[in-house]
DNA sequence: AGATATCCCATTGACGCCCATAATATCCCA
DNA sequence: TGGGATATTATGGGCGTCAATGGGATATCT
């Protein structure tokens, strides 16, 4: 399967090293299996996770933008400009940089949250408030549930 | 059939593994025999079980929300985030993760219930408790019924 | 040089793979 | 149709492999 799914908690070492999870590894695509780019979350305190395949299918959306509109110069500033590409060592481990870390309010463990096409990464207890306020505002709203889960 | 049909009781052994009943395996498609994603229910305290096949059509449907709506968020975390991809091994035995188990309150039998497209995988005592209560509804509803039913 | 990043090797615990056995179900033929 | 032979399933358990983690040694950048 070539998504991001599950969630995982894994533990940033002396060195500021963690561990990419193995399946999270093996969804990269075959010609860029050691890089991944972050990219601090435009919506919450979580830092995002995106192989280069997405980085460039970003890129497409944004190119069909007007080039001389503001939402292009935003997109363009707020994400490409923020973009850290980072590669994995032999055990597919990466750094996390301090401001980061920082950002996100991460310590010594950080949660892989998959997303499909994308993953964040967030401090273990946000990852479970994330989770659990999407799946109460879910149940929330069973026309769209049912729309997604049934049939 | 390629369905998920009618309800087994399994023993779940010391390591955590339970066998997914031989009908179930068969109702797999061909070219992902050995794998089922399990998912914890947004419906009841029940875990549901779901072919790659299922896993995709999910994908696609949430991959046709409004890109930047909180729904679309909502959903990539409530389904993506939770679902645990797992392998079978040779005997068609899986393992339950602890976390899935509490969810559903599942202690060493679980029964396998039959949901046509996937299945859903609770505590016995429990699934006498929902057959009972959809076979009662159903009969509040001949209409429904007979639609079904009736050629 | 000093700091930072990568390589390489080691450890540990979880998980997958394999083989064995018992209980069931299915088949086959008289 | 019975009833033993055969295959399939559910279950148990040993063991090797791999993922996550730790840390020393080497390489790189400035």
């Amino acid at each position: 399967m070539d998504l991001f799914v599950s969630t995982f908690v894994n533990k940033i070492d002396k060195k500021g090293r963690v561990s990419l999870p193995s399946i999270f590894r093996s969804a990269l695509p075959k010609d860029h299996k050691n890089e991944i780019i972050l990219l601090k979350s435009l919506r919450n305190k979580a830092i995002e996770g995106l192989s280069v395949l997405r980085v460039n299918e970003i890129a497409s959306r944004i190119n069909n933008l007007d080039f001389f509109s503001d939402e292009h110069d935003d997109f363009t500033t707020s994400i490409f400009s923020e973009m850290l590409p980072t590669n994995l060592d032999k055990e597919g481990r990466f750094l996390l940089p301090e401001k980061l870390k920082d950002f996100a309010s991460i310590k010594n463990e950080v949660a892989f949250i998959g997303q499909g096409y994308f993953f964040q990464i967030v401090n273990p207890k946000v990852a479970l408030e994330l989770q659990h306020k999407s799946r109460t505002r879910l149940n929330l709203n069973k026309k769209t549930l049912s729309k997604i889960l049934s049939g």
